[in-house]
DNA sequence: CGGTAGCTTGAAGAGTATCAACCAAGGTGG
DNA sequence: CCACCTTGGTTGATACTCTTCAAGCTACCG
């Protein structure tokens, strides 16, 4: 879980490398002409990731942004006594490190093999200065995240177990179909314990209650790690909180 | 609580308003020069809100920003069946609307008397534009509320009622001496039931540990709402997750 | 084939919510 | 000026959800 950064060497891209990028769309390249996506190519350095290598650690100085292309990595926090918070998982497309002005306010650590795109942070700030869409782009996201944040805040101040699993199967489908993947069979790469520590629950509990949304009906679990949905509007309501729904309990 | 907006008459600011603001070190006006700051005043619009008047509601469009000027306010969203959670609140020199892109992300309500700027967002945005220092402001304002969304994240996620609470003490503490006020005796103008929904807890829970953080030493509780810290060391290591510490109980 | 990692299931225990009463302060109206 | 009501806060007893501790199960790998 602790193994150092991998990185391949330092060779450059080949020139096509944005160009064939799979997340190109995803991600901020998207909103930079020509000229800027390769200005912005010619700073990027190409990053692998094993299965829990830690890409950064809360606390580090920020000295870099990175944009991740394949894979997934999850963002937490700790508590001394060991207590984890996973703030978020992060799919293609996703940008590392906005909320991150001198130190790295989370761990992150690869779910997954992954690879990403690096950007020195000061000369990712340098041309963020000269692409005034840049900016907007950069600022969007801190908008999108800061709106997911305050949702995940509602779901661990106050939703049952049972909603708050259901928020996340559902999350997780929606940001699958952002990417071009289909709704109802989720793929959930990480393990129950990574999900428990994002609900704020334990691995038993996220266990139980899987168990127990599959007997309702309301998805099925294959293999573990995939997840299809089969009564979206109940599993929508028990997420929304809609307690008195005739199909939830607690 | 749901009080209508209560504005001033439309007239103009004298020209000194803003220099005369004493929230203008605090907030974006600070990274403004001269005609910038003239500018953004031409936008401004005054208004005033009484305790419980509701400044916007989560899910409205979000055509507005705000300028935190004077007083306090609340962010929070609701659940179907009525679960709060409060997720922040606000003091002067704080900005509101940053997280909303298109419809407010939460209910803005004032916990007691408050004024504060307003802004149109087209006019805003289109300053912005131009004023590439202000959308750096913008940038490491929301740097700085992701940056306190994770925190809370792992507070409502695994810390205990104590470790809320003591957090919470400090946070407020923290932020009463970024306006200049004492770090000590901490003024808390918001109810029990605020506390609560912000820290994921109930009214008597709150109470309960208020209490016993008093009977341990730890603070002290003034006229209900002025908090005396009196171990602020054995707090700030109760707050930080510290379990094994001598002076915290569970 | 043994060993380990991840997941599930079971029983007991803890922390907080819930329900309810009580108290203090402040406002209102007769 | 005092009875009454309301609001916010505290304290108490009980209930319940989720955690903790523990065992068992499956799959994968050396």
């Amino acid at each position: 879980m602790n193994a150092l950064l991998s990185k391949t060497p330092s060779q450059k891209l080949p020139a096509s490398m944005c160009a064939a990028c799979g997340a190109q769309l995803l991600s901020m390249c998207a909103s930079l002409d020509r000229a800027g996506r390769d200005e912005l190519e010619a700073l990027l350095e190409p990053v692998s990731l094993a299965s829990g290598d830690v890409l950064f650690e809360e606390g580090a100085p920020a000295t870099r942004s990175f944009n991740l292309i394949e894979g997934c990595l999850k963002l937490y926090k700790l508590l001394p006594d060991g207590r984890r918070l996973v703030t978020d998982f992060l799919y293609p497309g996703d940008f590392l490190g906005l909320a991150d002005k001198d130190h790295y306010t989370c761990t992150a650590e690869a779910v997954g093999a992954a690879t990403l795109c690096r950007f020195e942070r000061s000369a990712l700030d340098d041309l963020v200065q000269r692409q005034s869409c840049l900016e907007g782009h950069l600022l969007d996201r801190a908008r999108a995240e800061l709106a997911d944040g305050r949702s995940q805040l509602l779901l661990l101040g106050h939703k049952t177990a049972r909603e708050r699993v259901a928020s996340f199967i559902l999350t997780q489908s929606a940001r699958a179909v952002q990417r071009g993947l289909s709704a109802s069979p989720v793929e959930t790469p990480m393990r129950r314990v990574d999900i428990a520590d994002h609900l704020g629950l334990t691995t038993e509990t996220v266990s139980r209650t899987l168990t127990g949304l599959t007997a309702d009906g309301m998805i099925g679990v294959e293999a573990g790690r995939r997840i299809i949905i089969r009564e979206t509007d109940q599993l929508a309501a028990l997420a929304a909180g809609h307690k008195f729904h005739k199909f939830i309990k607690n």
